[in-house]
DNA sequence: ACTTAGCACTCTCATGGCGAGAGTGCTAAC
DNA sequence: GTTAGCACTCTCGCCATGAGAGTGCTAAGT
């Protein structure tokens, strides 16, 4: 709303303030600005307009003798309407590709947790994933492998040649040729549905069963919550925050442990992460948008990657003086790579 | 050596001064160790007997006018002399007990996560684990299990009924007969091995087989390595860091910084806890000891724990000024709990 | 010979004053 | 509508100051 408001002048040098401020961290005045402009204009007009952005609530000031800061709907109005979308240069685009080629096809946690390194070190921010929920996924097949007397190893793939699994106990009687049975019907009956429907729809697809042995349906049946998400935040994969202590914002040591405590937590993140905004796609949440204690003064860059049905998430997140067209590229780039990487 | 020179009020000392530094993080002086000494001994005296101590390089003075703190080697004296074995409180015990309970026998991956919580939200400092070592492991029974159109997934059992999986990309044209020839030739060939011989000893006891098919064979081998560790510092789980905000040594960002990089680089704190020291079961790393760039002024609490012939390995990192008694108690108390609850 | 009181000395740390520098807002001229 | 000029305000680094803490040494006491 506040967008429509501001003339050419004005929109003019909020994108010029915040550029600067984002490459120098410092408040920046009037003169300052007065010299980027190319076109000659004094800083004393540039005042005014500063003094008009500040009431609009988009600059503000540190204390009276400095010169003006971003305030989060400043920064909201550049990333919605000031910044133009950016390609990320070639050679970056090689780096990337190379170091998440995935020449041994390894484990989905292995990718993920390299994601998110190779966007922290990229950036110098901290690099978030999450691993594809697994919820929407369409079950291809089931395995029910012994590993050991009395533990059983659930194995599910589904359509887009994921897997999961998880280990389960069961009753120290279960044979081998009941384990078998109940495979094949597991299998008939529940293979072409979402794992998410798993524990509403599988008592009634298999009630008028009787060959599968019935206490290891039940098992299974109760394992399929940790299908979706083992562990709480055990899909998160979370790298780079000490970079945090290069960049200015986190030099107070207060401001620096509210963000790392809540990151230790896991459990805001992936909520953060889940809940980022309707959006489809890219999204930033900026600042207080940002509903962390402790990391009010972040910000995050996320983007949605759909493997098939399934779908994660990966971001960065951090000082909400950030390279936001450099990042949205970056982000965009890497959904797409990692989307592309583990279709195959 | 230096603790056979040290004589009854020396020793006496030495202890004093380091409890109450580990309590207070401040210098002690004189004044305050004698009133600490029931026993009735001036500030004077107390002096000539600190300057001894200080020529032996156990204490030193921060500054001219400050009171004395311990350095390495007083910790160590402190730790190998001056303690003496403690149990930690029923409350405690029950309280480790209780969260480490192993109701949805979880994945060993998860175990290690929480054991590494318990560890530090217990003595707010940082908790580390290490997921047993595979390589010792005897091989009880070896899976391939299809999980999608040329991925098959690896699921190796060892005899104490851990189990562990790895992705593997096979051929197109594997089908599912010759899998199962190839895997019941692996259980046949391979059972009774260690996990660690598998890449040495595989080619061979599979060398005059001409049933299984070669190809995964030669894919099952490669995977060996993957199978005792699965990525860089998978196996490592470390909990608390943003514990270190309250302890005043790590009031200053240069050190906090420090510290937190190294961990998050993983492979430095993995060879820290593989490599130390010999000792099987408990060993205490003080300060410089622990070789890690950053972590100067650190010290570890470590323990290997035995699960059949695996081994691995949980700790407690944190300042040098730590409470050395009681953190070998809670070590020492939660690796056995860890070991007995894995056993079963 | 060991212990202790006394004392001068040193170093840290918190406090407050001071001046330079930066940037503003306002007014008056263009 | 724009700009030069100027008084004003606030921060920040610097320095001096003084209280406080703890030491080492010397000389006296047991």
């Amino acid at each position: 709303m506040g967008f429509d408001q501001l003339n050419d002048r004005e929109r003019q040098i909020l994108k010029v303030l915040i550029d600067h401020y984002v490459s120098t961290a410092e408040p920046v005045g009037s003169r300052v600005l007065a010299n980027k402009f190319s076109i000659g204009l004094s800083p004393a007009t540039i005042r005014n307009t500063m003094q008009d952005l500040e009431e609009m609530g988009l600059i503000r000031q540190p204390h009276t003798s400095a010169g003006r800061v971003p305030t989060d709907d400043g920064y909201r109005t550049y990333v919605d309407n000031l910044i133009e979308p950016q390609t990320i240069p070639n050679d970056l685009a090689k780096r990337l590709r190379e170091e998440l080629a995935l020449e041994h096809k390894r484990a989905v946690e292995d990718i993920m947790a390299q994601t998110a390194h190779i966007l922290a070190s990229v950036t110098s921010q901290i690099g978030v994933t999450l691993a594809p929920r697994f919820d929407k996924g369409i079950i291809s097949r089931i395995e029910l492998v012994p590993v050991a007397e009395r533990r059983l190893l659930v194995v599910v793939g589904i359509q887009t040649g994921l897997a999961r699994t998880v280990l389960l106990e069961v009753a120290a009687d279960a044979d081998e040729r009941s384990i078998e049975v109940t495979q094949r019907t597991l299998n008939e009956r529940l293979a072409g549905q979402s794992v998410g429907n798993l524990r509403t729809t599988a008592p009634q697809m298999l009630k008028d069963d009787n060959r599968a042995d019935p206490r290891l349906v039940k098992v299974f049946i109760e394992a399929a919550e940790d299908l979706i998400e083992s562990g709480p935040g055990e899909s998160l994969h979370v790298d780079g925050t000490s970079n945090l202590f290069s960049q200015p914002e986190f030099a107070d040591h207060q401001a620096l442990g509210g963000v790392l405590r809540v990151i230790e937590k896991r459990t805001p993140i992936v909520n953060l992460l889940r809940n980022r905004g309707a959006g489809e796609g890219i999204v930033v949440t900026i600042g207080r948008e940002v509903k962390l204690e402790g990391a009010e003064g972040c910000s995050l860059v996320s983007s949605a990657y759909k493997i098939g049905q399934v779908e994660g998430t990966i971001g960065i997140l951090g000082p909400t003086r950030m390279e936001y067209a450099k990042l949205l590229a970056i982000i965009d780039y890497t959904a797409r790579l990692l989307a592309e990487q583990m279709e195959k």
